[in-house]
DNA sequence: GGCGGCATGTAAGTTGTTACATGATTAA
DNA sequence: TTAATCATGTAACAACTTACATGCCGCC
């Protein structure tokens, strides 16, 4: 079973969905981190029922189904909670870009910073309005540390990302005598 | 084609490689944020020369290749960087992991963050060195800014990942009054 | 009646890894 | 001579995306 099985799973261990919500719910708390298509999520829970970790039910419309967690799901889910996470292998395109700055004119390398350093000031401000919002909410069993730390990473993530982005983009423009786009 | 493809000539831009060489140099230059496979690197090649982007002569050893880059190539290589890059999109499993900690015993959680500080704090003592090496070699005409930029890169995401490791660590450390693994 | 959101699913294509198979060259 | 490194390549597999196809449900 791959991981997204168990990231499935482990929504599923709040209670009852359908394969779409599932989809909406890692497109808004996982949307910094992970993600997945219907094409990957449909097939898969169709593995997890033969696997025997989740069932699947009827839905309250015709036509929809909501898949629940079985006991063997959830230690199966345990189970690889305990693993050692695979490490991450990352493809950033960015760097690439300007590793070989000097190939193309040094306004493209400035363009590509500017988009990025906007996509990850709104990133930001999402997080930040996720702790915010979460913070909010009474908590006196602690449940939220965990989810709060999570956000903790992409808080600092994107702040470092943030802070390089303005800190190349100042040194291309203090040497811009040398070379005008 | 594929930014595989894009990045294989980046390194051809500066000389002639073999695909062997191609791989190590990925490896060690961009271990931080990129890798191939051989499985990858080869085919690609053969792509590359059909489309007149590289060419392909005789290495110093029978049996070995060395691969050139044709203007054509340099040309597009060169609009390729000035084409916006792709959002990364990430797999994060350690931060599901986090996420759903409350599933598995504490003490996994606290173990995969260990490991994670060692991880991204030798990558970061990997980064610092570089950083310090290419710094000592003058470089009278900032040739080495676009690569100290990058290296720049890592060392803070690296930073910030350790930062969080520790904060999360020690949040952990200082709620086992209730919860001893 | 029609639009938007809910809902499921498959087929084709892309991209990449792993494992395997083979062989040359070099330095200990 | 033998181990390590250099070197190329393919086949099988795995994972994932995109596009397509279909239909329900509630609201305006």
């Amino acid at each position: 079973m791959t991981s997204t099985g168990y990231v499935m799973m482990g929504l599923l261990s709040e209670g009852p969905l359908t394969g779409y919500m599932i989809k909406k719910l890692i497109d808004v708390r996982f949307r910094f981190f992970w993600s997945e298509s219907y094409g990957q999520i449909y097939p898969v829970l169709q593995q997890l029922v033969k696997q025997g970790w989740v069932n699947s039910g009827p839905g309250e419309r015709k036509s929809s189904k909501v898949y629940t967690l079985t006991e063997e799901g959830q230690k199966a889910l345990s189970e690889w909670l305990m693993l050692a996470p695979v490490k991450a292998t990352y493809r950033l395109e960015i760097l690439i870009k300007v590793y070989f700055a000097h190939l193309a004119p040094t306004s493209s390398l400035k363009d590509h910073l500017h988009t990025h350093l906007q996509e990850h000031t709104q990133e930001l401000g999402l997080l930040n309005a996720f702790k915010h919002e979460l913070e909010s909410i009474p908590d006196p069993q602690g449940d939220h540390r965990n989810i709060l730390s999570v956000i903790d990473y992409g808080i600092r993530y994107n702040q470092a990302i943030l802070d390089w982005s303005n800190a190349t983009l100042s040194r291309l423009e203090d040497s811009n005598e040398s070379n005008v786009a």
